[in-house]
DNA sequence: AGAATGATCCTCT
DNA sequence: GAGGATCATTCTC
């Protein structure tokens, strides 16, 4: 797993801040290894001049045809073709009317997979996250996990929204990437997946040991 | 065409 | 800890 530590490399505009997009390749691999190589990677995304980043400490895996949890399980619908399409893209969508959720597809073409971000540290553009989460939020202050401990205040904090549906993320120029990992292998716990009914047995949730922005003990 | 459901968040008790 | 908000998507008739 070690392989997939950032790399220093000059380059596109933002690319000297944070490192190199992860690889296509990176995302074709098995979910389960693709979701806890992505605890402590680092999603970067530029809207105009306001960057926003954070390192994902929380990720569950949604594989598979017999994963009724899936949103790829069944047959391709207008909402799950992007899982089924080529690894490395933004599948989002919508959930209870209010809420955005991020992932990234991951296994070869034709496979319907994915890797939820459910958590987040924030790094760059607190203020900016501040503002999109709005004053008046539950424990949303600068300094607070409140910003981006959860699916959905993860995407509203960092301005993510169905319009990045199918984004490209191996892309330097952006709008959306991740950059690997640097520094030592966290040490990771694996948990049932949050909020589903179906398939509550599955151990594919995965979080850092003892972080703060976890969304849930 | 209508109804049920949902990978959540917030407020109130 | 429980309930409401809120609507796109999917399934059923």
């Amino acid at each position: 797993m070690g392989e997939w530590v950032a790399v220093a490399q000059a380059g596109a505009p933002g690319v000297a801040a944070f490192g190199p997009p992860l690889s296509r390749e990176f995302y074709a691999r098995p979910t389960v290894e693709v979701a806890q190589d992505l605890l402590g990677a680092v999603l970067v995304h530029s809207e105009g001049e306001a960057t926003t980043a954070a390192r994902i400490v929380e990720t569950e895996a949604y594989f598979g045809a017999d994963d009724r949890a899936s949103h790829g399980y069944g047959r391709v619908t207008p909402r799950n073709r992007v899982m089924y399409g080529p690894p490395g893209h933004a599948y989002v969508y919508r959930i209870y009317g209010n809420h955005d959720m991020l992932n990234f597809v991951t296994e070869p073409e034709g496979e319907p997979a994915a890797v939820l971000i459910r958590a987040a540290a924030p790094l760059v553009g607190l203020a900016t996250m501040a503002a999109r989460r709005g004053a008046v939020a539950k424990g949303a202050g600068l300094a607070s996990r409140g910003l981006t401990n959860g699916p959905g205040r993860l995407c509203e904090a960092m301005g993510i929204t169905r319009a990045l549906n199918g984004a490209d993320l191996t892309r330097p120029e952006g709008p959306l990437y991740v950059v690997a990992r640097s520094g030592p292998p966290p040490r990771i716990v694996r948990t049932t997946r949050i909020g589903i009914t179906h398939e509550r047995e599955r151990l594919q949730r995965y979080y850092i040991d003892g972080d703060p922005f976890v969304s849930r003990r």
